[in-house]
DNA sequence: CCCATACGTTTACAAACGTAGTCGATCCGG
DNA sequence: CCGGATCGACTACGTTTGTAAACGTATGGG
C-alpha cells in the first residue's frame, strides 16, 4: 500500500523551455541540449544543467546513463503536460470566460487539416447536446 | 520618448485565485475578499490581504479609498489576463501539440451557443484559408 | 596511458512565492 | 466620545526559481 502518489510539482517558466527543446529532440545528451537552449534563450551550460537536474528530480525527465553522462527523455508526452497546464488555466478562468478564451486560441494558432477536422467535429458534438439539452 | 512599459510581471498560482475571486465579485472590500477567499481555499485573512497587496503592486488591482480601506477592482478583464496566460502557453507548446491541446479545452469546457457559434465560425475561416492555401 | 574536455553534483545567492503574525491607525456602534 | 473590530503596512521565514561558478570524475582521442 502506501502508494504516496507525491503530488507531481509542475514546471517553472525556464523548465518548460528546457522540456520544449527536449520535446522536439525526442531525446539528447546534456551537450545537444544546452547548445540548442543556449542559442535560443540566453543560458550559460551550467544553468541548463542546473535545469536539466532539477527536471529529472521532478520526475519529467528520464536519464539512461551512456558513457560519460546521460542521455534524458521525456518522460511524459508534450500534449500530457501541455493539458494539465491547460486544465490549471481553465481553473483560473472567471466563469464566461472560457469560451472567448478558447477563440482567441484558435485565432492565435496555425492549424493543419487534421486538426479542424478534429476542432469540427468536436463542435458538432456540443451543438447536437446543446440542443438535447435545450429541448 | 521613454515609454518604458515596465514589463508586466505575472501572476502566481496564488495570485490568480484571488484575481478569479475579484474578477467575479467585479469589485470588493478586503472582507468580502478574504471571506469568500478564506471559504474556497483554505487562507487566513492575512494571507489574502498580503496577496491583494502584491496584486496592487503588480498592477493588476486598484485600490480606491473607502472608510477604513480601499476597494479593490481589477484593472484587466479576466479574458485579457487569461490571454496573456494562454500565449505563454502556446509559446511552450512543441510543434504539433497545439491541435490537440485546444481539442482538449474544447472537450473540458461547457460552452454556451454564443460561444460555439463563434467557434464555427473561425473554423470555417481556418477551412477557407487552408483551401485557398492548398491551391 | 595521459590529459583535456565534458559530465553531473554541490554550492551559491538573490528574487519571487506561500503563508502568516504583529502593530499602529482608523472607523463606527453605542 | 470610547473601545472593539478592522484595515493596511511591515516583518518574517521557509521554499522555489533563475542563474551560474566550482569541482571531482570519468571518458575517449591521441
Amino acid at each position: 500500500m502506501g502508494k504516496k502518489k507525491t503530488e507531481p510539482k509542475d514546471l517553472s517558466k525556464a523548465e518548460w523551455k528546457v522540456m520544449k527543446i527536449v520535446w522536439e529532440l525526442k531525446k539528447g545528451m546534456a551537450r545537444e541540449i544546452y547548445t540548442v537552449a543556449g542559442e535560443e534563450h540566453d543560458w550559460s551550460p551550467a544553468t541548463v544543467k542546473t535545469l536539466l537536474k532539477r527536471l529529472v528530480d521532478k520526475g519529467y525527465l528520464s536519464a539512461t546513463a551512456v558513457g560519460n553522462g546521460f542521455v534524458y527523455r521525456p518522460i511524459q508526452s508534450a500534449l500530457a503536460s501541455l493539458r494539465n497546464a491547460a486544465d490549471q488555466m481553465l481553473n483560473n478562468a472567471a466563469s464566461g470566460t472560457t469560451g472567448p478564451l478558447i477563440a482567441h486560441m484558435v485565432k492565435q494558432t496555425d492549424l493543419d487539416s487534421d486538426a479542424i477536422n478534429e476542432l469540427q467535429k468536436l463542435i458538432d458534438a456540443k451543438k447536437k447536446e446543446l440542443a438535447k439539452k435545450r429541448k
